[in-house]
DNA sequence: ATCGCTGCAAAAGTTTTGCAGTCGC
DNA sequence: GCGACTGCAAAACTTTTGCAGCGAT
């Protein structure tokens, strides 16, 4: 009944779970093998239904707990993204951090490169320490800000798309 | 009945709204109020709480549909740390962003002079106009990191103090 | 065999929405 | 008076929790 994963990654999952001293069960694999196969950016009920298709018991307190547990041994960072649902993401990649259009609601990457002398400076002036992840930008994306460059005094747009 | 505040920041209030051509009603003199009173990093229930000590027909709801309408107008920005409940504060201070500390979960201003240069990258690198306001932080605190100098190699601190 | 993990169901907490009445302009 | 705003109540959503049984080690 409970049908591990079979894929290249699952070998890899169960080995970084072993190797934190944490059990090895289907449902953790397949939350790992979610965030693998959705990328960043996941909501929990994505992973839920992700992973429904392949073990359809799973429940959605389970992915709840499981992230949680991830997230505090720092396998997944967690991503607030302003609103809705907070996202998860597999931490082992380039840390990066994230660009929140408040528009359209696109999220594109940003290279921790360009955070590290700001962090830096953080931690020296504030004592405080920053990671090199879940920082978010909150603003206006490159295709937004053509599309809105001739609109410019019109309020009353609202409740229109957001997020 | 609709009581409407006195106090000196009240007048501002009033302009502020008939400038931009929105009614100006009592409701939405007191949540202006009360984020002037409580300061920055105030969740709708707060304000709630605080507006009803005047105004006790007040309702949530309003509240919410209040801050949703001072956050398009740019009176209010809206910020996000991490979890539970969003938080307002009135925009016309100082530009600044926040620090969150994941352990004990305080929220230190950073003053936006720190990011400018941050900012300004990203909008060549990627065409992001990012907000003087808003941004947030996580990462782990002066005092936190003192207090956690010693333990390095202790998991299983999970789910202590945690928001 | 033990102890942690999971499923189920229910609760808690935040935010949104429909509708009818009210009030600012 | 018109149309926007509000109160009330209920719903929609996200996340957490208690408990009994199951399963990884």
């Amino acid at each position: 009944m409970t049908t591990t994963p079979n894929t290249p990654a699952h070998a890899a999952h169960s080995e970084r779970l072993r190797r934190l001293r944490l059990r090895v069960t289907p449902q953790r694999l397949f939350v790992l093998e979610a965030l693998d196969a959705l990328g960043g950016h996941v909501t929990a009920e994505a992973i839920m239904r992700w992973t429904a298709r392949h073990y359809p018991a799973i429940n959605l307190a389970t992915i709840y707990r499981t992230l949680d547990l991830l997230v505090s041994v720092g396998l997944v960072a967690q991503t607030d993204l302003g609103g809705g649902a907070a996202t998860f993401e597999l931490v082992g990649d380039v840390p990066h951090h994230h660009l929140v259009c408040e528009r359209c609601g696109t999220v594109t990457e940003l290279d921790d490169a360009l955070l590290a002398a700001l962090r830096e400076q953080v931690l020296r002036s504030y004592g405080f320490r920053a990671h090199s992840r879940h920082i978010a930008l909150f603003g206006i994306c490159r295709g937004c800000l053509a599309a809105e460059a001739p609109a410019l005094l019109d309020r009353d747009t609202h409740h229109e798309h957001t997020r």
